[in-house]
DNA sequence: TATGAATTTCAGAAATTACTGAAATCACGC
DNA sequence: GCGTGATTTCAGTAATTTCTGAAATTCATA
C-alpha cells in the first residue's frame, strides 16, 4: 500500500511546486498521485497513501473537478467514487491551458475592455488609456491565437511545434503575402525595438 | 497626486488578480501603477499613491526586481530610485514568460528529468515511471518549442500569431514532408484519440 | 422509509503569508 | 570621516489560507 520511493519523490515535488502554480500541496500530490497510480483510487485510499485527513481529500477532489482535471469512474458493487486522470497527456495539457485562461486571463481581457469604453474621454487619462488600450489588443491578439489553435487535432499540433520556429521560413516562401491578418484591423503597435 | 477612476479601478483590479498571477496584492498594485504611469515613480510616489507601508513598497519592488518586470531610472540631482514598466509590450510579456517557464516549469523538468533515470529498474515502477516518461517528453518538446519561439523577432511572431492555425496549410502544401522533427527522435507518442 | 456507508460541509485550530514601524544600512555631498 | 536622506531589513502583528474532526447530508439498498 505504501508508496515506493520514485512515487513518493514525485508525489512530494508536485506538493511543493502547487504554491507556484497557484493551488495547495494538498491538491498537488493529490493530482501526482492519481497522475501516477495505473489504477483509478478512492478517497480513503488518497487519504492513506498521502497522510491527509477524509476531508481534506474531499476537499482537494472538490478543487480538482472544478480544473476539469479528474474523471470519475465506478467499479462493479462498489458505490465509492474512484478517480483517474486521463491517459492522454495532451487532454491534461489543453484543459490545463483552458483553465488557466478563464482563471487568469478572461477576467482581466473583460476588464480591459470595460476601461477601454469607460476611460475615453478625460484628458487626465490620456496615456493611462493608450496604455490599457494596448495591452488590451495585445492580449486579443494572444488569446485569438489560443483560440484558433486549440482547435487542432493533436497530431497537426505536435507537427507544428516539432517544427518550431522554422515555420516562419514557410510564410516567407508563400510568397509573403501573409494573407490579411484575420483577426485584427491593424494588429498591435509593432514596432520593432 | 490622486488616483483617476480608470486608474484607481486598472490598479485594484490588478490587484485583486496578483493572488491568481502568483503574485501578492502589494505586488500587483505597484505593477499596475507604474505601467500606467507616463512618468517613473519613486518608491515614496508609489506609497503614497497606493496608501502602503514604505517598507511594503521596498518589498513589492525588490520582488518585481527580482521579475525583471520593472526598469530603474535616475533623474537629475536627486538620488532617489525611480522606476518604470518598459514600453515594449512585447518585452513585457517575453518577460513574463520566461520567468514564470523558470519558476514553474523548469524545476518540475529537472525532477522529471531526475526519476526518469532514478526510477528504471523495479518492476513496481513501471507504470509510474512510464508516466513520467511520458510526462518528461511532452514537457521538452513544449519547451523546446518554446526556446525556439522566443528567438524571433517581434514581427515575425506577430504575424505567427496572427495567421494562427491556417500555418497548418502551409505545411501541408510545402509537400507534407514535415522535415524530421528537429528536437526529439520520435516525439511523444501522438495517438489521436 | 429506515439503515448505514460514502461524502460533504463547516467551525475552529494550525500554518503560512503579507504587512508594518522601527532600527539598521547604505550612499552621497560636504 | 560626518551628516542627511534614501532604502532595506527585520521582528512582531495582522490577515489569509489550509487543514482537521465532528456533524450533517446524500443516496443506494433493505
Amino acid at each position: 500500500m505504501a508508496l515506493t520511493p520514485l512515487q513518493q519523490d514525485f508525489v512530494l515535488h508536485f506538493g511543493e511546486m502547487g504554491s507556484r502554480w497557484g493551488i495547495n500541496r494538498t491538491v498537488g500530490q493529490i493530482y501526482a498521485l492519481l497522475f501516477i497510480s495505473e489504477h483509478p483510487l478512492n478517497a480513503e485510499q488518497i487519504a492513506e497513501h498521502l497522510g491527509f485527513s477524509r476531508s481534506n481529500v474531499s476537499m482537494g477532489l472538490k478543487e480538482l473537478q472544478a480544473w476539469n482535471l479528474v474523471r470519475l469512474k465506478h467499479l462493479q458493487n462498489d458505490r465509492r467514487d474512484y478517480f483517474t486522470t486521463p491517459d492522454d497527456l495532451w487532454e491534461i495539457v489543453r484543459t490545463l491551458v483552458e483553465e488557466r485562461k478563464k482563471r487568469e486571463i478572461d477576467p482581466t481581457l473583460s476588464k480591459l475592455r470595460e476601461l477601454s469604453m469607460d476611460g475615453q474621454g478625460s484628458a487626465d487619462d490620456a496615456y493611462a488609456h493608450s496604455r490599457i488600450e494596448e495591452l488590451r489588443e495585445l492580449i486579443e491578439l494572444l488569446t485569438g491565437w489560443y483560440d484558433d489553435m486549440k482547435g487542432l487535432e493533436t497530431k497537426r499540433l505536435a507537427q507544428m511545434l516539432s517544427l518550431g520556429s522554422s515555420i516562419h521560413k514557410l510564410i516567407e516562401k508563400s510568397g509573403r503575402v501573409v494573407s490579411l491578418p484575420r483577426r485584427m484591423s491593424g494588429g498591435t503597435k509593432t514596432e520593432e525595438k
